[in-house]
DNA sequence: TCCAAATATAGGTGTCTTACATAGGTAGGA
DNA sequence: TCCTACCTATGTAAGACACCTATATTTGGA
């Protein structure tokens, strides 16, 4: 009974199509880094917000209550029961100064690969304005000769 | 006799001192596409270029050609020996049609991924305004009270 | 001529991240 | 009472990747 895994990071849909996902590993810490950075907050509240901002559909709460037990492990988020209000028990967290410094090393590190994604694209977007087939042929670009090994056939 | 592994995102490398790696999963994949889209190439030239384009220090050779042999087998490159040029036999690689429809899916997905790294940006900048001390102290960010559950102490 | 280094490809393996599954408790409404 | 929403938590396996080792060929230097 093996239910069909939704692919890591992308998947053929049909002859040509193609479904990607490019996804920041561990996008969820400085997610949620920031998100108690904007005020305290508990594990299934981070869930709603985590949505609008991670853009996969659903958060899994099975990883989401682990990631925030880690964080407080390593003093980054600190937590107390909440009793007070109605409902089942919460656990209220919020960030330490430990996090708060690594959700600025985290902004700085996307910043970077903002700039790296960027620079991919660039070079993409050049090649865009040749002109590409799309049937299942071989694509004709030019040989990569800029060092030894000629082979120019 | 065990190494100490690079962690794969992020380590505390000091009080309240991180090093963060904002990284992109399989990204190895849509930079080897583009390379190969610019022209055909072989494993070992292709490391060279990749290591422009990432910006981890040395590309995993390993994981490269067992990339390489991936994407053939998905019909996604397609390869011949290339006994020509001086020096060992290498495999040359080019693109086919499947690829360059898979690289556009990449390029798309990333554009999608910049976008959300710039919505959590203008989040943190818009926090940064804010004063914030960096002592080993609780972060004292308002109260995320937007639904129920009050908890105002 | 022998040896070392660079070129070029390839397989093995453990660890981290994460998708998916399941479980258990509280509270309110039908 | 049952159902649903709220809230927290553990188990597991697949996928991605860092690190390691092995192989063969060619080139350059002692």
């Amino acid at each position: 009974m093996r239910v069909d895994r939704q692919p890591r990071c992308r998947c053929r849909v049909g002859p040509g199509r193609f479904e990607v996902r490019a996804r920041i590993e561990r996008f969820a810490e400085p997610t949620v880094l920031l998100l108690l950075a904007e005020g305290r907050s508990h594990g299934y509240q981070l869930a709603d917000h985590l949505e609008e901002l991670l853009d996969e559909g659903r958060v899994d709460f099975g990883n989401l209550y682990r990631l925030l037990r880690a964080l407080e492990e390593e003093g980054l988020v600190a937590s107390t029961w909440s009793e007070e209000s109605p409902g089942p028990q919460k656990r209220v967290y919020e960030l330490t100064g430990e996090g708060a410094a690594l959700l600025d090393a985290w902004a700085a590190s996307l910043k970077a690969r903002r700039e790296r994604i960027g620079a991919l694209l660039g070079r993409y977007e050049a090649l865009e304005e040749r002109v590409r087939p799309r049937d299942g042929g071989i694509y004709q670009g030019s040989d990569r000769s800029d060092d030894q090994g000629g082979d120019p056939r």
